[in-house]
RNA sequence: GAAGCUAGCUAGACAGUCGCCGCUUGCGCAAGCAAGGGGAGGAAAGUCCGGGCUGCACAGAGCAAGAUGACGGCUAACGGCCGUACGCAGCAAGGUUUUAGCAAUAAAGCCCCAAGGCGAGGAAUAGGGCCACAGAGACGAGUAUGCUUUCUUCGGAAAGUGGAUGUGAAACGCGGUAACCUCCAUCUGCAGCAAGACCAAAUAGGCUAGUGCGCUAUGAAAAUAGCAAGGCGUGGCUCGCGUCACUGGCGGGUAGGUUGCUCGAGCGUACAAGUAAUUGUGCGCCUAGAUGAAUGACUGUUACGUGCAGCGAUGCACGACAAAACCCGGCUUAUCGGCUAGCUUCAACU
RNA sequence: UGGGGAGUCGCCAAGUUGGUUAAGGCACUGGGUUUUGAUCCCAGCAUCCGAAGGUUCGAGUCCUUCCUCCUCAG
């Protein structure tokens, strides 16, 4: 049994952690979504999250995209391997367009999965 | 019943699955786990005012700078709110005029304009500045035309006088303008929770204490004894001092963390005082505290509204503005709707 | 959170004791010069001055409230 839970290590809190993922310069993107990742030495990938006041100007909005991509991090944490992600939303998207996005997700998330070819399957037991 | 206005309340509901952030209790060294209970707004927004709180400054008084301005009241305070008076604009209704029409009526204008709205509305003999164009003349004074009287070289001149011209206003009245300077009265010390307090890595620098390399002897080593006392600067030498290297300690303090951090000018209700804003008393209640920033996603049932399809039953789609960041009182701005009161006008009935 | 500044024609912009028609330059349009084009000359053009309200006889200008953008401090 896994358990889907977001718990706080997960999250990618220090500057110096955003800044080692800029600085690897890997990225992949979609329409509406940047990824930048960085492997890392913890048993567990770690999420941040970046949505600029220049891409939706309500904080409404911006608030929702960012739960938006944390469920879905949270619902496929275990099928990644161990990076450091930093998401970037590129174009706004409201709930009319969550299929869509969900859809771009799962595709990023194979090509992050085909490109580090060393996913081992981490089971926790709850 | 219709129309308009004002004020207040509300901002779909329930259930399930997977989650997020505090609190309490239990277990655990801890990480954490389990149970219970809580988790965005009327504007949380803009940051336009006012306070609490915190730090710094401060004998007292004054100046500068800024803000406010009817009168009375409320308040912790306010540029806010309430009441009264005054002014302004003006909707509905009403009255009236003109035009069109045979008429009904329609259009335009004027008057009066309910409830409600708006009002930076003190002082212009304390003083300064400005008042374009037009106009003779813009506040100093003075006279272009007309009329009267007098004089006359018959061209006019002097005195007086009230109107017309043009102007936003005004023809001398102590003009208008203080959202021009100013004067008067009142108020304001400055900064802001990234305030402030505490704990405290690494690196550099500060203070301070100490050690220095090599050789010989003993010894397995640690060490002990003896000899010798590094480089550079302080003019040459010695001492001393500074500096360079290493080690320890101290203090300031950065990253980071803890706190401030939510029980408060608090909310609900009843009664009383007051026209009201508001206040007092009794009873009851505890109602978010995040920090790369929680309060979510999905599914089902259902209420309401709108749109589309359909004769209809019904089906499908959509759901206003908008997210706390120390906390309050206001103002301003955005907003799909729903509900409840009150006021005014009109119509009908009694 | 707290300061500072800007918005005028398609672009760059001037515009102060508030006053008659809001300068200029580039661009664009039409005409002229030229065999044709460039250059040059003449004429035109679009702005209710970011929006709304107010003060005033009269607001680009003064005041208030909003909108958009830039910038600074920690």
């Amino acid at each position: 049994m896994m358990s889907f839970k977001f718990v706080k290590q997960a999250k990618i809190v220090k500057t110096d952690d955003f800044s080692s993922v800029f600085n690897l310069r890997k990225r992949i993107a979609s329409p509406h979504l940047v990824v930048r990742y960085k492997p890392n030495i913890l048993d567990r990938p770690r999420l941040g999250l970046i949505v600029g006041k220049k891409t939706a100007k309500l904080a409404v909005w911006r608030n929702y995209m960012k739960r938006v991509l944390r469920e879905l991090f949270r619902l496929n944490q275990y099928q990644l391997p161990c990076l450091d992600l930093v998401i970037q939303v590129q174009k706004p998207f409201k709930k009319t367009d969550f299929l869509q996005v969900k859809q771009e997700f799962d595709h990023l998330l194979l090509k992050l999965s085909s490109k580090t070819p060393t996913v081992h399957a981490r089971i926790v037991a709850s």
